[in-house]
DNA sequence: AATGAACTAGACCGACCGGTCTACTACTAT
DNA sequence: ATAGTAGTAGACCGGTCGGTCTAGTTCATT
């Protein structure tokens, strides 16, 4: 009765195909950089990812983002049960994609912790500042809108999207636990001060996307090196 | 061929009716303190404004609206020519109520001005607790919410955000000219400051609703007191 | 050559969407 | 008394929503 919806294994599954069998079951690595099947379901995640952060969740349908991605509804619900399901896969993703093409690094150790801050406030404002560009409208943070959008209607969502900001919080507190080791910061309390420059980060971002003007970051953003909660003294 | 839609009117109008002609046209302000069309407008409005706040603009259909406010849909369409309206109509009332009910009392100047900021991340915090309490859920920022929902959708209501965010900004300048000419604060970009003061109550707000928590803002919003631009030295 | 699974195609479904329309009621002004 | 207007009622509209279903196609395996 319950299809099967491969779409869970191929996540994980394509990475570990590094070996050196050339001739069976995972096509998908292997030779072909486009074979049908991954590269559809690749298509519906792209083309759902991109239309969800250009207007909303609700605001985009499957029709649309079938039609957006060149597949037809058929396939859409082959790989996917639900909206929601493919959003979740979405949601997986677009933290995978960020990770690798930007934390990694703008945190990476080789300059001094606090400037890992100001070096993450700059990647921020020139990505809104390129989206921006090529849409016209400053989008904000795909997290982020997903998050206020969806939070008290999909808790399945409200769940990844927390587990996502866990995360990042946990790649600041890296950040900001160097910063201590090098004696460049003292007395803070390192989970909550990590959670108020992500809620600041946040915070910016709302407010560049509603004057719809990226200079609102350039201003604001570097700032959030400053923040600091301090270590709660009993 | 195009309806009437009393309501543009009676936003402005009813403030400038203080002249003392007794007889005429406006029948809102006068005597009569709950005559039945004005009530039906404020049950539709106030219906709204629940309604999108616990839940979504797309999510709250005018049917809902309608069934929730105890009025028919001709008499919604009577009021308001779209939902977009009366969305627009909704963000006016809840800024006059913000600000009537808490903005004025928070940033009176009965206290220190630093101290008024303290009062006004309090404040948020009592209120998201007292929602939390009553619908189970962190709901965030009415305004934070919409703006986020709709500002790339929606240029009116994205404009009409922008007003009351810059409103709010004057809010706090206020406050923030006050701490300056008493001396508690110097060399700040007192615009910026109210600006980054706003983005990080925002996004404080937005996490504690991610993490449907309202104890992230009792952590994080009094640190809202800490945050300065630095004026910018050319 | 045949089998079965993975995948694609697209017609189709009931529910609901925002919005319209006509008829009716209640009240005001004359 | 009457005419006109503001407001109410609720059936109705075309369109779109998320999702289903059946029939076909492609392809690896035997």
């Amino acid at each position: 009765m319950e299809a099967e919806h491969p779409q869970r294994k191929s996540a994980e599954d394509t990475v570990e195909s590094g070996k050196f069998v050339l001739d069976l079951t995972d096509r998908s690595t292997i030779i072909t950089p486009m074979n049908p099947p991954l590269d559809t379901l690749d298509r519906i995640l792209k083309s759902a990812s991109e239309l969800m952060y250009s207007r909303s969740y609700a605001d985009v349908g499957v029709a649309a983002i079938c039609e957006h991605a060149g597949v037809k509804k058929g396939s859409f619900y082959h790989f996917f049960p639900s909206k929601r399901d493919l959003t979740l896969a979405v949601l997986d993703k677009s933290y995978i994609d960020m990770k690798e093409n930007m934390l990694d690094a703008v945190f990476a150790s080789d300059i001094p912790p606090l400037e890992r801050l100001l070096r993450f406030a700059e990647t921020a404002y020139e990505f809104n500042k390129a989206v921006a560009q090529d849409t016209g409208q400053v989008l904000g943070c795909p997290f982020g809108n997903l998050a206020i959008e969806l939070s008290t209607q999909e808790e399945a969502i409200r769940l990844k999207l927390e587990r996502i900001f866990k995360k990042l919080n946990a790649n600041i507190r890296q950040v900001l636990q160097d910063a201590v080791d090098a004696g460049d910061l003292k007395d803070i309390n390192i989970d909550a001060t990590a959670q108020a420059m992500i809620a600041y980060f946040e915070g910016c971002t709302l407010l560049a996307k509603v004057h719809n003007d990226v200079e609102v970051l350039r201003t604001l953003l570097p700032q959030v090196a400053q923040i600091r909660i301090p270590a709660q003294q009993l």
